[in-house]
DNA sequence: TCTGGGGTCCTAGGACCC
DNA sequence: TCTGGGGTCCTAGGACCC
């Protein structure tokens, strides 16, 4: 069956398919995941309040359920709520995300034996395609997931199940802030699903943001019921094609649908804010010549070529003092993964884009169109097949040193004098309990 | 005095997600 | 002093083509 036509745009297929199936997807999510990997391995964290911090240990990105009592808010500035940390006792962690990765992979490998089509939607969610059974079945299959879960790898997830993604989520959601549901929340007949509807503010709506939630707010829509009765044609020209299936996910109508086939990558990409501002050229050379290193490896891990970098320095959004932003993009002379020929046209980039004066807090690369080997346009006048072989020899035994000793074992080096003081700041980092020899959790004989 | 129409491709910017 | 990083999709507008 094809896509059907309505309010002027394509759905896909599964807009039909769906009405008649009835089928019904089960949203996995780990609570308040990175600070539940940092409690794995720290029991005496349970029941006190932990946040996480993002790169550099700028924003709160996790909060404990006792953190979020503290009236602790998802994406403060660390330095904004520091005193109010310190006051409470409250255990702060940088982010670790070579533990937080390993966690997320051990989490997914349980989820995958209980259904046969999966998405892994992010770090600490996933979706799952749900057998066709009575609710009682799947409450006991949601149960049973969460307890495996919970007894391997010691992290506490909700489970939400509704005939669409848009209801899953927000069914998980429901699951997780009423704990008598015991974690599980299915959303099936259409009293039961209006009433919570009613109750769900329309900014906690997948899909539904800040911008468009203040909008939808000033004209009357302010929850997840009034939203599903919008009208098509106003949700069609305010909210644009996106939101219109979202409204009609809302409707018990699949317009997503499952992605258990990953798609291929669009853009790679690596940057950071640096630990302090940067002003010389040389030392931003240096941060751009490791960030190119991280997407490159990326790029072979992923077996692509780039055909496009772009590069972007910024002085950042906040602070005094003047301000410059500027991103410049290089069409590469043949697509490419190899990182010395990367590095090479990244400084040349740079050098366009830099402006002295400012105080940089941020450089980063962006490759895009990317292309596998097979769908790789060669080169007349590229290398010749021995020195491609070379190249790729040399940077599989680089990938191979940094995968066993860590990234960064082997790196590629620019001539710089002063030290690294843009590096950022990781001062409340765990250890790498799961990933790395030298720190492995030790236990204490009484 | 009078200067087409229809299409594709690319990019920048804006919205969203975790 | 101190405000993350890495993604996605959609739209509008410009360049270009016949």
């Amino acid at each position: 069956m094809g896509p059907m036509f309505i309010s002027g745009e394509w759905l896909p297929v599964s807009f039909i398919s769906s009405r008649v199936s009835q089928t019904r997807v089960a949203l996995v999510d780990c609570n308040n995941f990175y600070v539940s990997c940092e409690r794995v391995f720290d029991p005496s964290l349970a029941h006190r309040p932990v946040v996480v911090l993002s790169n550099n240990d700028g924003c709160i990105i996790a909060r404990s359920e006792e953190a979020k009592q503290l009236g602790i808010c998802m994406g403060t500035p660390f330095f904004e709520c520091r005193a109010h940390i310190r006051q409470h006792g409250v255990q702060v962690f940088s982010s670790n995300y070579a533990l937080y990765g390993d966690m997320s992979a051990r989490v997914m490998e349980i989820l995958q034996q209980f259904s046969s089509r999966m998405e892994v939607y992010s770090i600490d969610e996933a979706f799952l395609d749900c057998a066709r059974g009575s609710r009682e079945n799947h409450e006991v299959w949601a149960a049973q997931m969460r307890a495996r879960v919970l007894r391997c790898t010691g992290i506490p997830v909700s489970i939400g199940i509704a005939s669409t993604k848009t209801l899953a989520k927000i069914a998980a959601r429901i699951a997780k802030k009423r704990p008598e549901r015991g974690g599980v929340c299915i959303l099936d007949s259409c009293e039961d699903c209006e009433l919570l509807l009613g109750a769900i503010a329309v900014e906690d709506i997948w899909g539904i943001g800040r911008r468009y939630a203040a909008m939808l707010r000033r004209s009357g829509i302010a929850t997840a019921l009034k939203l599903k009765h919008a009208d098509d044609g106003w949700v069609r020209r305010r909210l644009t094609i996106q939101g219109l299936r979202t409204v009609m996910e809302l409707r018990g109508i699949d317009c997503i649908g499952l992605q258990d086939m990953p798609a291929p990558a669009r853009g790679i990409r690596s940057s950071r804010s640096f630990g302090t501002p940067v002003e010389d050229l040389a030392h931003l050379r240096e941060a751009l010549v490791e960030y190119i290193s991280i997407a490159a490896a990326k790029l072979r891990s992923k077996g692509l070529s780039a055909s496009a970098m772009q590069v972007f320095i910024t002085t950042g959004r906040h602070g005094a003092g003047p301000q410059y932003n500027n991103a410049a993009t290089l069409t590469l002379p043949t697509p490419g993964d190899y990182t010395p020929d990367l590095i090479r046209h990244g400084l040349n980039v740079l050098n366009r884009l830099y402006r002295p004066g400012y105080r940089y807090r941020k450089i980063g690369v962006l490759f895009t169109g990317l292309q596998t080997a097979c769908e790789r346009q060669l080169d007349l006048f590229e290398d010749s097949p021995a020195a491609d072989e070379r190249k790729k020899c040399f940077m599989g035994a680089v990938d191979a040193i940094n995968a066993r000793w860590g990234r960064g074992t082997v790196s590629f080096a620019v001539p710089v004098g002063a030290g690294r003081g843009w590096r950022m700041r990781r001062r409340f980092m765990s250890g790498r309990y799961t990933t790395c020899w030298s720190e492995l959790p030790m236990v204490k004989a009484c």
